[in-house]
DNA sequence: ATCGCCTCCTGCGCGC
DNA sequence: TGCGCGCAGGAGGCGA
């Protein structure tokens, strides 16, 4: 169930592997995914390098000189490197060999995760064109987010997660920005002062970045590509921790509903 | 344009 | 121990 924090994790730990590599066979051993994965996959990859592998958004992009294929890890999807003669485990749903004899396995339970392909500029993508700054990059300020909450009736909380807003910004790490910021995640997003979305936005690079350190968090079944789990969840301050006493003034931790998922945070200092 | 709700799917933990 | 229920890290698509 990973967050930017996680596919970041995810992308660095698979690019060694990866890139600079031929594949040598593509197996969809099931393509009923979010999308069905495209029948002429292998045509576009076999027998060509992968160039680089960079990441937009939670989508991972691995191109080669005809295209890029792009994977999306959904609720529950990890990306797993593992020996040809290695087991395969079920949920496997598509497999990636290379000359190295390593295989790149996309494990994904639930299948709201997405393997697809374009031969045009990523940009231009359907998925990609319309989506906010990266939450890392220099262009997505504190400026930046009041205006874009110029009128917005939705809560803090759902603005940070909308993704024509910023990317990545996922479930865990709002609910995490929000109680670093002191901001109460049902506050409106157009009733914050220009000076609390700086606050803001500093939390979630601060955030964002601290995790990405700690390779992710591993909640429950989220693990790298060589099996190991993330480490940011010691460090979560409310996420998860319902009942439990805040890291700043000992009061209880509340859970909540917005927009259908689990919102965590502390009454006394969030505001 | 914006917002809120539904949906896709499997697995797990909980209460009875 | 078994069963039913609710919930889970995403996000496109729909109708209002």
């Amino acid at each position: 169930m990973p967050e930017l924090p996680e596919v970041e994790t995810t992308r660095r730990g698979i690019e060694p592997h990866v890139a600079g590599h031929t594949i040598t066979a593509v197996d969809i051993r099931n393509p009923n995914l979010r999308w069905p994965v495209p029948k002429n996959l292998a045509k576009k990859l076999c027998g060509e390098v992968i160039e680089r592998v960079e990441r937009r958004a939670k989508y991972l992009l691995l191109y080669n000189r005809k295209g890029c294929m792009m994977m999306h890890l959904g609720m529950s999807g990890s990306l797993r490197l593992a020996e040809r003669d290695h087991e395969l485990r079920k949920h496997d749903h598509v497999v990636i060999e290379f000359d190295s004899g390593k295989q790149l396995r996309l494990h994904d339970p639930r299948r709201f995760g997405a393997v697809l392909w374009t031969d045009a500029p990523i940009e231009e993508h359907a998925l990609i064109a319309h989506l906010g700054p990266e939450p890392l990059d220099d262009e997505f300020t504190g400026e930046y987010l009041f205006e874009s909450c110029r009128g917005r009736k939705s809560t803090i909380k759902q603005h940070v997660m909308n993704g024509k807003i910023v990317v990545g910004v996922g479930n865990i790490y709002a609910s995490e920005s929000l109680f670093l910021s002191g901001i109460h995640p049902k506050r409106q997003a157009g009733r914050i002062s220009a000076q609390r979305c700086d606050e803001l936005v500093d939390a979630i690079k601060k955030i964002l970045a601290e995790s990405i350190r700690q390779g992710g968090t591993t909640l429950k079944d989220f693990l790298r590509e060589n099996g190991e789990p993330g480490y940011f969840k010691q460090r979560l301050s409310v996420y998860d921790r319902k009942g439990e006493a805040c890291p700043a003034c000992e009061a209880e931790i509340r859970q909540i509903v917005l927009g259908q998922r689990s919102t965590f945070y502390c009454p006394h200092c969030q505001r």
